[in-house]
DNA sequence: TGTACATCAGTGAACGCGCGTTCACTGATGTAC
DNA sequence: TGTACATCAGTGAACGCGCGTTCACTGATGTAC
């Protein structure tokens, strides 16, 4: 953990700090693997800079966990939106099937940033959900594409909001629960995630 | 967090201590849902006794939370397994069904043992894996009912191994997706439980 | 063009906290004679 | 039955650590005159 040093910002320019926090806070994270090792202390020594001088930019230790969230919520939702939008001249099963395999895409390469959207329970209790409407948008991309099945004889299901929810809780189980069970023999990653989604979607089995 | 009196365990008795240690310290992790919580410290004031008593029956803090693995562990196997054998003679979909069922009950009635078991990634990197065959013990009940399932001519699955695999990890999402999420209105629990059970496991529409 | 000065972008020392762990100890209790 | 003593089941004080946060400050930099 070698400090390094860094050089002050000319006048005008502080909030380029705010900028050095967020991404020192969100490498800490990925790295480690752990909310709690984003520390002020610790974030400050990756910047280069005193513990204090974080309170310009940020009123406390949780608002910079805030902070990463919010954008690694916009970063997850860009990735699945991206990946749909880039399958969409292939089809409905094509672009269903893109954007659950950005989903665990992401949930594989950014583990950690994936724990902090969809694995936290701290918030349990403090009023109101923080940011649902950001959740919702890929849910919303997946009935999208589960309902265009539907419409083109590819999917039997009668309920696709069902089937949407069972599919995001499959992904979801997909994502975290490999990480979990090192020394279990999981099988073919692409067979075991059609399964789910054929199943799950009733696909038709003559497409 | 009062500080109990307790009495001094007779001669010969020391090891009653350790008992009333490993309760504790699952009381405090279920209380709290958080492992960082089983703090040496708190488990003392929660048994109360000092901090340095708990040295004579754990080598350290991390023996503590092994401890109630493996505790947690067993049970969660027990529950599946009786639930299970009390479907026996009402045939192999209804042992499916149970033991799922009894699956999402163990995590949705003790969240915090279940995020204990399946939510972990400290152990990573740590040479072998701690305790595997305590695992695969359901997961093999689980492919056990599948089995029976194809032979009774209910499933149509080509790959039970597969199947099984794809069910835990739906049961696992589902597990620990819902805490997650407060904010969304997901359908009724055991319409989704079927959903995916049934489309996984190729359940055939005339049973 | 020169200079006084306000402001900006931070710093260093200190606080109280809870933590894991160590150490030397104490007092009750059972046992040997 | 009485008593000395070993052992058991703990305790209390202390250590160094990293943490979040507060506080008074400093020195460079741009700006007004």
């Amino acid at each position: 953990m070698t400090e390094i040093a860094r050089e002050r910002n000319r006048r005008g320019e502080g909030a380029k700090l705010r900028e050095d926090i967020l991404a020192a806070a969100t490498e800490l994270l990925e790295r480690t693997g752990s909310e709690e090792a984003v520390t002020l202390r610790a974030v400050a020594r990756q910047v280069g800079i005193s513990a204090p001088s974080i309170y310009s930019h940020f009123t406390d230790r949780e608002a910079i966990v805030d902070a990463i969230i919010d954008e690694a919520f916009a970063d997850f939702n860009a990735a699945i939106r991206d990946a749909s939008d880039a399958a969409m001249a292939a089809g409905p099963l094509a672009r269903l099937r893109a954007g659950c395999a950005a989903y665990l895409r992401f949930a594989a390469e950014r583990p950690n940033r994936y724990q902090l959207l969809f694995e936290r329970r701290d918030f349990v209790g403090e009023g109101p959900p923080r940011v649902p409407e950001l959740r919702i948008e890929s849910f919303d991309l997946l009935i999208g594409s589960l309902r265009a099945c539907v419409e083109a004889g590819i999917s039997a299901s009668a309920d696709p909001k069902l089937a949407a929810a069972a599919i995001w809780v499959a992904l979801h189980g997909f994502a975290t629960l490999r990480p979990s069970t090192p020394g279990f023999d999981w099988p073919d990653t692409g067979a075991l995630l059609d399964r789910i989604i054929d199943g799950i979607a009733e696909i038709r089995s003559d497409t």
